[in-house]
DNA sequence: GCCACCCTGACACGACCGCGGTAAGGTTGC
DNA sequence: GCAACCTTACCGCGGTCGTGTCAGGGTGGC
């Protein structure tokens, strides 16, 4: 059975050993251990680390965005509510910082179509 | 219709009119603008940012990933790609391709591992 | 028994994030 | 026509992220 140090593993993987704890840390590739407590990364764990890698750069993502990815998969609550305030979208959400429309009329559909289900929800403290 | 100005609407949801343009500008809550540029706060608008303000504090979540998030819906690639990762088989401890377990079993180690690194990271190792 | 490796902390540091504040200017209501 | 708002753009400051590195100590092959 081929298993690599941690070193080893990061040679061949393109990570630091300290980025290889770290992954682990943030509960993405976690290697089993040997007695002793010596990472032991297999052919699976290889794999991971790459295809993880390659995950990164070809969709500009960080490791903490794949941290919360997982998060998402392991509350599903949090899951659903998100779809839901997204879901719930009253308006169009921007695509990108500042993209203008020929709106004023959607405004007004919009504000009109939600102020008759908000109707009992009015408490503007104006 | 009742519109409010930036300032009112940041008092009457808790926001400040800084965080009003930040969530705006993180692209979840987007108001109409005024001719003359104003944003215009609607009871759409106000909804949604009480239901954010909710959604934050109840899950503790931040605004960078409810943005994750919205980039998540905005790009289903990157959605499906990190889908592929962390449904691609796990890495299984030490075992031939070809020996089949029941999942439940090591996805249970697994998890305890990671709730282990997520809950506290004292760990005394005798 | 050596020496090269592994482990877990911890410090450090540049870069960025979250958010307040301020400046320089346009708009609006009275 | 001015005060009170709004706009964008920037500075700043504390916090977090990604990463290297070092210290103190265990492991293991030769």
């Amino acid at each position: 059975m081929t298993t690599l140090t941690i070193h080893e593993a990061a040679t061949t993987t393109g990570w630091s050993p300290r980025m290889l704890r770290y992954v682990e840390q943030l509960g993405l590739v976690a290697s089993p251990r040997s007695a002793a407590g010596y990472r032991l990364y297999g052919p699976a764990q290889l794999q991971r680390l790459r295809t993880l890698r390659e995950l990164l750069e070809t969709h500009g993502v960080e490791l903490g965005d794949v941290g919360f990815a997982l998060r998402l998969r392991r509350e599903p609550e949090l899951a659903t509510a998100l779809d839901e305030w997204f879901e719930a979208e009253p308006q169009r959400p921007l695509l990108g910082p500042s993209t203008e429309m020929p709106d004023g009329d959607w405004l007004a559909f919009e504000q009109d179509k939600h102020s008759q289900l908000l109707t009992s929800d009015r408490r503007d403290t104006a």
